[in-house]
DNA sequence: AATGAATGAGGATTCATTCAT
DNA sequence: GATGAATGAATCCTCATTCAT
């Protein structure tokens, strides 16, 4: 009864869509963040992307009261997509190459979202932050995916699923040119990527 | 006598010999760095170093004008027992011994500090900074090395200097615990090298 | 009906009846209020009075443009109260017992919101703020009595109406513990009103 | 020895007795927190104080790290005026001429550092803050000469010390004009003592 | 009328670096 | 040469108030 009253003021359903400009910003806000992490870090100036987005630090503060949240959200989307892929990978009846591809799409997160993999790093096992959530997610993927290919024998059975992701986190990490003095024309994630994969193999 | 000493400052031709006040505060000065960089890492407070140096902050910055000073003066040390430690390796007439006791000894000299990884990536290749001279020094051995042992054979030919000592180094990063929610019991440096040093082998 | 009953806002003449729905949000924010300023002051946040009526700020702001505005409103019928009680205490014949009676009364009054003291005193003598205009009629009151008591010579006679008020308003806001470091158990407003009412006896 | 060496840089003695330009900076900034604190109560801000004082907020912060050190220092001189009076008091001889000269010095005080009194009521009874050390000290004269008067017979038996300084801090609130919109044209301290002292009297 | 998103000034605090003593 | 006082940019965050929807 109560929410049929003709009191109810504008929406005309339960739900709430969020408002026009509200989701506009808060895309716009993303956009920002990924450009200044990318540039200054994960610790980079809130200040500055609320500028970038061409919006008042409060409205920042609105969409994410702490840093973590806009880095969940950051990474979120890109990491469904990763779990989704691990899945479909299994189907294909190939684990090595199953294996290479999802490293390849774990580097390909990492890279997309500059300096993130501190972050991850740093929030990986706290499953009480939103970041650790969606990070646990991810990490059930692939264990199961080597879990996979280790019981095919095409890796090796020492490989923790871990530390794997922590070697190739730090690949991300050292093929990041940011702050780099005299940047290197060449990324190299491949020839490191290739080092570890190497190194899976049995 | 006094300026032949191997603390001698890094210039090879000193001009005037140091008053001895001057020297013993730059002792002080490196020792006080040294421990307040292992607690709080590369980004630690320079007030802080100066304090517990028992000198002013303008005594610090008269020896070390940047922090990067600092820093390449703590690595130097490390480095040149590193170095020294390659050569003494190739005697030793076992190349894949001396691979994987070299990269071991790097990674304990990025270890020394939380976050020093992050400076020697970023001035690695700009022989400009001095810690970017002291990299090469570095990097010159190892690569010595590696050829020696890719001669040999026990080491895949397509491996490349530079591209190991960057997942090395990222595997340095990936085991510095600062900003660690909850700090992992064990940095697992051990597991990330071993994946490094099968993917090397031939 | 509607327009004439007590809760009416309070201007005398009411052009439009206020909508249903809108009387009721004034009702849910000033409850809101009440339970927000006990808590935090009348320095209270007023986003969470809002959120607490269920009402977005907006709203809050249609009906009290100002804080103060809000302020009166709650003081309002206290003060009305009092007011009526200070005319039936000259029913009773007894002026000193009057006198202790409607002090008492204001000090309940102003220990009603932490912080109210404040602005009672900033705009008790400004008959153009809503709150003014209520302190007005409140002194008006006390100030009949206390001609009165000091007429049946139970009352110095060069104690000022205004002063002691002031005093009294001193005293509430002796008694108040916000931003006090180590409470205070008792907020001794007892021994305090003793000091005065013995300093008003003749 | 290591104190006569020539090495000692300026200062021929031992101790240190601060930097000309230092000490005139700790000045300016206690004059300009004086006049900030009396506009915008001990809230006031320190940027604000720092600006008044012609220097950055960083010297502020090294010569009071906290806003209670500045309170503090404000106090100071003047608490120990008040205490050192009460003590020539007590030589007098006449007990309710030197109550009544100690309040007096308490409301001046208080009034002199507008707002300070909000401060002290705060920190009164929390002896870990250097304010209320200091505050402790001056009820501690208060005390003893409080009682010294009671002995004498001229104070009432019931009336406790800190009762009494918490009403005068009252007087000192109400008489503060600060954030009045109408501003008093008397502060009218006078009168609202007297009703006190009035009420003390046996 | 109601809503709540957006604003942005404002306040506290830290610290690398410079410079007067 | 040594000292440490001064600087002030930079960062985080909160909240009263306005205004588009």
């Amino acid at each position: 009864m109560t929410q049929t009253s003709p009191d109810a003021p504008t929406s005309p359903a339960a739900e709430r869509p969020m408002r026009a400009d509200a989701r506009r910003n808060r895309e716009r806000l993303l956009r920002a963040a990924r450009d200044t992490f990318a540039e200054q870090g994960v610790d980079g100036s809130l200040e500055e992307v609320a500028r970038r987005a061409g919006v008042g630090v409060g409205t920042l503060y609105r969409h994410f009261p702490a840093r973590d949240d806009l880095i969940e959200a950051l990474l979120h989307e890109r990491f469904e997509r990763t779990i989704a892929h691990a899945e479909s990978l299994r189907e294909g009846g190939d684990p090595w190459a199953a294996v290479e591809a999802y490293l390849r799409d774990v580097l390909s997160d990492a890279a997309t979202f500059r300096g993130v993999a501190a972050s991850i790093k740093a929030t990986m096992h706290d499953a009480s932050t939103p970041l650790g959530t969606v990070c646990a997610l991810s990490r059930q993927g692939w264990s199961t995916l080597l879990e996979w290919a280790r019981a095919e024998g095409v890796v090796r059975a020492d490989a923790d699923a871990d530390d794997v992701l922590r070697v190739v986190y730090g690949i991300a990490w050292a093929a990041d040119q940011r702050r780099a003095r005299r940047p290197d024309s060449d990324p190299r994630i491949e020839p490191m990527l290739r080092i570890v994969l190497q190194g899976l193999r049995s």
